[in-house]
RNA sequence: GUGUUCGUAGCUCAGCUGGAUAGAGCAACGGCCUUCUAAGCCGUGGGUCGGGGGUUCGAAUCCCUUCGAGCACGCCA
């Protein structure tokens, strides 16, 4: 379906071409002057040098050409040479009619890409969530649904921290406390316990503990590393008891991000490219892509075009190990060979910016990827607390992911509460705190998501929890309130799907429909420049052109049946096209809050 | 030092490929509930778009310069 700035602007192009100008001149766009108009057009005065005429004698012969338009109602020229137009009710009419009967609402993506991977998540096992784990969740899952919506088959991998220090560090300190396990004695050659010799609640007192001790002691840190270096080479002992702590740790993420409406469809990990490490490193080498600076191995990955200085790229370390750069490009490889993706979308912390361009350039350079295969970074901004620094609790310690939704739960359970007091009815207790969970995680995620992914932003608690003005609890009432409606117009006798969309009785209503109507371009945008916060943007726009009809009109009591149907649709295709938008977003809304 | 991102109302942020009077929310102040959920709606006040040049009929937007802030710059990830 065509968006309707594209249908507006087709009818002005052909005014314009018939006055004798060329109609890309005809370009119609909102009008950033609603008191005046609906959309304008400023061709007229783009073309007065072309034409060697003044531009609003240009936009004159054109208003009077739209004269007995299908599609415009009122056209004017303004000075010095403004097209302001207002659209025929009946074409708005028309347009949303055939967007209810569309799937996805007429949403057309030119070309979607086939197919995608997204790496986003990428926490380490065996530590706790914590909030720097927020956004990329958050901000990774809307992007692959937008992806998905748009028509894209994109999977997710969560790519799991498995391969570094941390691994040495929980081995060591188990090693300590159990010298007797028989993953420590080299001699054994039998099948090791299918049990991991630890819960996830011991792991994750195990790992601050040796964190904090290999800090104070250079012995016991050097012996982490031994041990990091004997799991990344597959000694059989550390190995398995590398993947018990993998194991052990999946669970307990899993159920974390489930709580934040995010499923990852691969849970991959650095350590399961291990295997073809070498066999990259040796190709890199074969090629006279790799050389050694250093003592270290590097891929150089400068550019003619350079403006800065971009430093090789790491492979090996001098003493042979691996690096992230290792384990990243080894990943593009195993992911080329196993899903051929058409392309890959890294999310992570904006200051890996360097890192990924390296790797990028580097995989393109060697070969891992395909000419035509797209490299996607995106990185994030930091989430702050109130006084613009890094957030922290309230003690200065980092904040448990787990914790923070908690306190934005119990704040919301409480003013559902409230609000049942002061209005007077009762709340079922288990259903409120349902709802505080689903308002908290749309509190929590359009805070998030309504900033640009690119910037740092503030997470103020006290503000997220006010849901007044621009927030995820005002987009959940505004579909709360039209449900409401709707529920009542069945219980009233009312058929929702006999309902049809009729002409705009009102402005309030006409401007709603006008909102509707963008859906599809503003998807496409969204799609096109990886936005959610677009989405959002659009979705505040909608909820507030429905709050100011919902207050001018009453529905229910409405005596003409034709216009309540009417208005009953419009009600269907806000409710749907919301819904739709807050589930890219990654949550949903409840029946009543 | 090099590179990079950014600087818009008291605070938090929008501002599409340059266009008319720079927009929201919060905070402040004033209205609106016997009537579909007041987590709402309506209104008032508040800005040299960091500073200075330039391109243009026209600049928050493009270019240059300057000041200020964040971040990154081969053996951590």
């Amino acid at each position: 379906m065509q968006k309707i700035l594209d249908l507006i602007s087709e009818e002005v192009q052909k005014a314009f071409e018939a006055a004798g100008y060329d109609k890309e001149l005809g370009k119609v766009t909102l009008s950033n002057r609603p008191d005046l108009c609906e959309y304008q057009c400023n061709g007229a005065m783009a073309g007065a040098k072309k034409y060697h005429k003044a531009p609003i004698m240009i936009a004159q012969e054109v208003a009077d050409r739209l004269a007995g338009s299908d599609v415009l109602a009122e056209v004017s020229a303004a000075a010095p040479g403004f097209l302001n137009m207002k659209v025929k009710e009946t074409f708005v009419r028309d347009y949303l009619r055939e967007m209810r009967e569309s799937e996805k609402f007429g949403l057309e993506v030119p070309k979607p890409a086939k197919k995608i991977i997204i790496d986003y998540g990428g926490p380490n096992v065996a530590k706790p969530l914590h909030v720097g784990h927020l956004r990329s969740a958050i901000i990774g899952e809307s992007i692959k649904r937008i992806c998905r919506y748009a028509g894209c088959d994109i999977i997710g991998d969560i790519h799991l921290g498995d391969w570094g220090l941390q691994m040495g560090l929980i081995i060591t300190e188990l090693q300590k406390r159990q010298p007797d396990l028989i993953y420590f004695d080299d001699s054994y050659e039998g099948e090791y316990p299918k049990e991991a010799p630890f819960t996830i609640s011991e792991l994750e007192e195990i790992y601050p503990t040796a964190s904090a001790k290999s800090k104070e002691d250079e012995a016991y840190k050097a012996e982490a590393m031994e041990a990091t270096y004997k799991f990344q080479n597959g000694v059989r002992g550390y190995w398995a008891l590398g993947k018990h702590i993998i194991h052990v740790s999946i669970p307990d993420l899993k159920r974390n991000y489930e709580n934040l409406n995010v499923e990852f469809e691969l849970w991959k990990g650095e350590s399961d490219v291990r295997d073809i490490i070498p066999v990259m490193v040796e190709d890199m080498k074969k090629g006279g892509y790799a050389y050694e600076s250093d003592g270290a191995l590097v891929v150089d990955v400068k550019e003619e075009t350079d403006t800065k200085e971009v430093p090789p790229c790491m492979i090996l370390k001098s003493d042979g190990a691996s690096l992230y750069n290792t384990t990243d490009l080894a990943t593009i490889m195993d992911r080329m060979e196993h899903y051929q993706p058409d392309k890959l979308i890294y999310l992570t912390d904006k200051r890996q910016e360097l890192h990924f361009e390296q790797v990028f350039r580097c995989a393109r350079k060697t070969g891992l990827v395909n000419e035509d295969t797209e490299m996607v970074y995106i990185g994030f901004g930091t989430m702050n607390g109130k006084d613009g620094k890094p957030f922290k609790t309230r003690e200065g310690g980092v904040m448990r992911l787990e914790n923070l939704i908690r306190e934005i739960n119990e704040e919301m359970l409480r003013k559902i509460r409230e609000n049942a007091e002061t209005k007077g009815y009762t709340v079922d207790e288990k259903e409120a705190e349902e709802t505080a969970k689903v308002v908290g995680l749309a509190a929590i995620k359009y805070g998030d998501l309504s900033n640009q992914a690119s910037k740092d932003y503030i997470f103020d608690m006290d503000r997220f929890t006010s849901f007044e003005g621009d927030t995820g609890p005002y987009i959940l009432y505004t579909i709360v309130r039209i449900k409401s409606i709707l529920s009542k117009f069945a219980e009233q006798g009312g058929v929702l799907t006999d309902t049809v969309i009729e002409a705009a009785v009102n402005d309030s209503e006409k401007s709603l429909m006008l909102e509707a109507a963008k859906f599809n371009a503003v998807m496409e945008g969204a799609y096109e420049e990886i936005a959610p916060h677009r989405i959002c943007a659009y979705i505040y726009d909608l909820a507030n052109a429905f709050n100011h009809f919902y207050h001018e009109t009453k529905i229910l009591t409405e005596e003409d049946m034709q216009k309540k149907s009417g208005w009953i649709a419009l009600l269907i295709l806000t409710r749907d096209i919301l819904e739709t938008c807050i589930d890219l977003l990654g949550f949903s809304a409840p029946e009543r809050m």
